[in-house]
DNA sequence: TGTTTACTCTATTAGATTGATAGGGTAATT
DNA sequence: AATTACCCTATCAATCTAATAGAGTAAACA
């Protein structure tokens, strides 16, 4: 299940990124216009802006802004901010490898092999993808 | 993340699939094989009996054994009773469809164009293995 | 027939996570 | 200097997960 924070996170990202200049836009504009409880948004364009995806300006005429260009943003790194591993069971995942407690062997392992398969199909979508890609 | 629910209920059909014959093997034999709690394996058996994947046979000599060829099980309907729905997001589900509430219009949603793209994906990895190829 | 075996079912629980909310603090712009 | 809007901490109800306990029931076998 995609959580509501991801959720949120892509909406606002495109919605930043549909923007035709670069001027920055508020939380509460993106809230209003992607239905999202303004102050969970903020958390999550935080984390966002912390990871380097965003920036923000203060004051009067501040809000977020997109620091790439849209087709410069992989989706498997907003995704890994956002959602966390892209695999499903750390014991295949990349970015966040940890052996399974209950597991003895991975070469033998029936779980570890399909989820190795499931994650590089997803990994192929998202590094096929970049924020471009979303906007219509 | 994968459930714990899923992840033992895979080891024990691929524990189940690697049996030499068919007979009954029973519940404390897989949770002791597989490291897992047996009370916990008990009602993950007990759902795939009732979703048609084993049958059971009580009294002495009793336990859980493979209905199908593991040829003919298909990972779709393995974690599709596992897991629940395949797709990340309920608005492109093929089997557990539900319109978003926040979502106004899922044709020009960008997260629904990205899930829908990760759920095709998922699903012909899934489509693509049986049960016999979980098995070393 | 009666006992054993092992599946079946219900209920309960601690812990973690999620999504949301509230309230105040702070920096930058005008 | 006032306003605006980002920034941060804390809290909370609801839900889900994984595990456990205990009792019930059907089938096999001596």
């Amino acid at each position: 299940m995609l959580s509501k924070k991801t959720k949120y996170g892509l909406k606002a990202l495109a919605y930043l990124a549909s923007q035709k200049d670069q001027q920055p836009v508020q939380i509460s504009e993106i809230a209003k216009a992607e239905n999202i409880s303004q102050k969970f948004l903020e958390s999550i364009l935080l984390s966002l802006r912390k990871s380097g995806f965003l920036g923000s300006k203060k004051g009067k005429g501040g809000g977020y802004y997109l620091i790439k260009d849209p087709k410069e943003v992989l989706m498997t790194d907003v995704m890994r901010i956002l959602e966390g591993p892209i695999a499903m069971v750390p014991c295949v995942s990349l970015n966040f490898y940890e052996k399974c407690a209950d597991c003895p062997d991975e070469a033998t392992c029936s779980v570890n092999k399909l989820m190795l398969m499931v994650r590089d199909a997803n990994l192929e979508v998202y590094r096929n993808n970049t924020l471009a890609d979303l906007i219509v």
